[in-house]
DNA sequence: GATTAGGCTTCG
């Protein structure tokens, strides 16, 4: 008989033990008195490493504690387990667990001299008729809105948000998970393990976890939670209705209707209370610039370099556009030959990068994935025509960016394999032909809307052979454009100077932060009239001097969302978090007579995800206290423009720089769009800080433009342009700008 | 029981 786990209800065990056991004291337990139907009952404080003894058998060795006076050494006894009970035993045995033990032969201990322990020791196995019970104990639940410091607790929580198992830089796994539960408080627990298998499985956002033993610790004014000894996990699906079965690598769990019953509630709680999104992308629904995940199977892989790694996968459906394929050696890749030609059309090539190389490494052929935040990138290489679809998993883990192996007895895989047996390979080689009739019929008429309404419209030939400046409205397709990366038509432009600049990326900005904050505080600064100071030393080694200034109005302090404040040696991600809560943050340092900004190759003011920079040539600062006139108004609104004019900065506006490549049969030329807002309906200023006005961006571009397209097919649009002269010395140019136009809303 | 990471997309 295996190791049996009761549960102690009310001091009586729920399923009772045969009721010819009685329960035994540890001062009766003496040679010479019968045993037969008695237990004993103690918690484990030691034990030892199975062994096999020399006839074989195993052999576990334990020590209980009688729990009822538990202070002298004597009151505790050898249990030496024999056979598979021994076995059984030292899988499931924890510290602190509390055995049962019945049906024991009693003897004479012989290490009583060197461990002071009882003078006999129990002798239990199979054969024998011994039996072992492991008494589950009463777990207690904290929910997430009752966490302290320093404790470590068994809680309940729907997965928020999580990152699948991955290397860490250290020597372990680590998954990030962060849990929601009625208290409607987040949790986000780091959870670290040698053994991949002792992370929770957890497959997507919803499912439901249960934690035992995690220790509770603040870090940065937030409670986490972190693995400590012995912690475990339950993960179960989190819809509502699905059987309720834990994954977990637990040999022995708890699990009653108790638990089942505080799952469903979290189900339905969760069902009405947290956004679960909806069925998973498909090959045959993506779109380039999407972050998506993608579960699917694995046909190939192969080792492309140091930093990157190919899998091939497929979900039985086709891809829309044309998809790139990466070189590799044929000796390269591993899978079956004949299945990888036989899916040729219906495989996608996902390249993973960096740290995810070496888990990609080790996945088996003909596994089932779910790839997280895949990213599916338009480009085209420099001798083709068309645009293709590139899928990447770029490195590093943000947004639960990874992969994770999904058994065959997820809900999810059992559908794509019930669907991936449907496919009819045949079918897939008609498919490339179909799928392009199919785009055809889709969206061959795309306008763009033009303001100007009454003018004709003028062939590009004509427009090529006028003198400029002049105004057309043309149709015309759009051949191509520049940047096919979207993200780098984001400049910044002073309208004082006319320069141009690309945007600053936030390492300079780090490092400038870094700088400033060697810069000692000047205390004379703080707390003055118009603003309240709260400076701290943080707790680390640095012992880094941190100081805000809250921006008052009428001597009151704001609430957080209408509130500016200043921070003086904070870091890139202190800074952030602040744009959270509050409506402004202006990075500044100490001076001998006032605080300054920071050099302006750091933005000088933060607003939400917008980084506003001053332009280094047109700008002349002026002293912080120029921004008390601001808050002494009726009600500051913290304009970014105002905020600029007082402080003597010339702000730098976002704008797109593109250039189309425009032909309609008769002739092509360049046109640029200089543009804030108008033309996409989406501020440039917004763009590089919301991936989903990227998307939207990248979306219009494809209906503009759409990939993978032959000449013939592409779109006609229609827009205004203006020729204008450009003389630089002796040369003399006509360029062509795009103006007073916006992509219509159905084409977007 | 030291470390890992401490969610908030790359730009290959």
């Amino acid at each position: 008989m295996p190791v049996q786990l009761l549960k102690i209800v009310n001091g009586k065990p729920e399923t009772p033990l045969p009721s010819h056991l009685q329960k035994e004291d540890l001062k009766h337990l003496q040679e010479g008195f019968g045993h037969t139907n008695k237990y004993f009952q103690g918690i484990v404080i030691l034990y030892y490493p199975l062994t096999k003894l020399s006839d074989g058998r195993d052999f576990f060795k334990l020590v209980l504690q009688d729990m009822n006076n538990s202070c002298s050494r004597t009151d505790s006894i050898n249990i030496l387990i024999y056979g598979k009970m021994a076995e059984d035993c030292a899988r499931v045995v924890r510290h602190g667990d509390t055995f049962v033990v019945a049906g024991f032969k009693l003897a004479k201990s012989p290490t009583v001299g060197e461990d002071g322990r009882h003078g006999c020791h129990l002798e239990v196995s199979e054969e024998a008729g011994s039996a072992i019970y492991s008494v589950a104990p009463k777990y207690a639940y904290t929910s997430l809105n009752h966490l302290k410091d320093g404790t470590i607790v068994n809680l309940y929580g729907v997965v928020k948000f999580f990152k699948p198992p991955y290397v860490s830089k250290g020597t372990d796994y680590c998954s990030v998970v962060t849990l929601v539960d009625p208290s409607n408080v987040k949790l986000t627990c780091t959870l670290f393990s040698g053994n991949l298998d002792s992370l929770p499985k957890i497959y997507k956002v919803g499912d439901i976890v249960r934690f035992h033993r995690i220790k509770i610790r603040e870090y940065n004014g937030q409670m986490q939670g972190i693995t400590s000894v012995g912690f475990a996990s339950l993960t179960f699906d989190g819809t509502v209705g699905a059987p309720v079965v834990p994954r977990t690598s637990s040999k022995v769990y708890t699990f009653m209707d108790e638990e089942q019953k505080t799952v469903e509630e979290l189900r339905v709680w969760a069902a009405s209370n947290l956004s679960i999104s909806g069925p998973a992308a498909k090959l045959s629904g993506v779109q380039p610039m999407l972050f998506f995940d993608l579960t699917c199977q694995l046909v190939g892989k192969a080792k492309v370099d140091g930093s990157s790694f190919l899998l091939k996968v497929w979900d039985g459906t086709k891809c829309p556009y044309p998809t790139w394929k990466v070189p590799v050696e044929a000796r390269d890749l591993e899978g079956e030959k004949i299945l990888l030609h036989q899916l040729r059309n219906l495989t996608v090539d996902v390249l993973v990068y960096d740290n995810h190389v070496q888990l990609a490494k080790s996945l088996k052929i003909g596994s089932f994935l779910r790839i997280y935040s895949i990213h599916t990138k338009q480009a085209s290489a420099v001798d083709e025509d068309v645009s293709h679809i590139e899928f990447h998993l770029h490195g590093g883990t943000c947004y639960g960016r990874g992969i994770g192996v999904l058994p065959e007895s997820n809900p999810d895989v059992k559908e794509l394999k019930a669907f991936l047996e449907s496919v009819e390979l045949a079918d897939s080689q008609n498919m490339e032909s179909m799928s392009s009739v199919e785009l055809d019929g889709t969206f061959n008429n795309v306008t763009v809307l033009t303001d100007h309404q009454d003018l004709n419209n003028t062939e590009l030939k004509t427009i090529l052979n006028s003198m400029a400046p002049q105004q057309y409205r043309i149709r015309a397709k759009l051949r191509t454009y520049k940047p096919q990366k979207l993200y780098q038509s984001i400049k910044l432009h002073c309208s004082k100077c006319k320069s141009l600049q690309e945007v600053p990326d936030g390492d300079g900005f780090d490092f400038i932060l870094q700088g400033s904050a060697i810069t000692a505080p000047n205390a004379e600064l703080q707390n003055t009239s118009w603003y309240d100071s709260v400076m701290w030393t943080t707790q680390d080694e640095k012992q880094r001097k941190i100081v805000i200034h809250f921006v008052k109005h009428d001597e009151m302090l704001q609430q957080p969302e209408d509130t500016l404040l200043m921070i003086e040696g904070g870091t890139l991600k202190e800074v952030w978090k602040l744009t959270k809560i509050f409506k402004c943050v202006i990075p500044v340092r100490s001076t001998e007579d006032d605080l300054e900004l920071l050099d302006l190759s750091a933005p000088f003011l933060l607003q939400g995800n917008i980084k506003y920079y001053g332009c280094k040539q047109c700008s002349t600062p002026k002293p912080i206290k120029s921004l008390s006139s601001i808050a002494a108004e009726q009600r500051p609104s913290w304009e970014p423009t105002e905020i600029a004019q007082v402080l003597g900065i010339e702000l730098l506006q976002y704008v797109f720089i593109m250039k189309f490549t425009l032909i309609d049969g008769t002739g092509a030329l360049n046109a640029y769009l200089f543009d804030y807002e108008k033309f996409f309906q989406i501020p440039a200023s917004e763009i590089l800080s919301n991936n989903f006005l990227q998307q939207k961006m990248q979306m219009t571009m494809n209906t503009l433009c759409p990939p993978g397209r032959k000449l013939d097919d592409l779109p006609w649009l229609e827009c205004f342009i203006k020729s204008y002269n450009v003389r630089d010395g002796m040369k003399h140019q006509v360029y062509y700008q795009i103006f007073d136009t916006t992509v219509a809303e159905d084409v977007v």
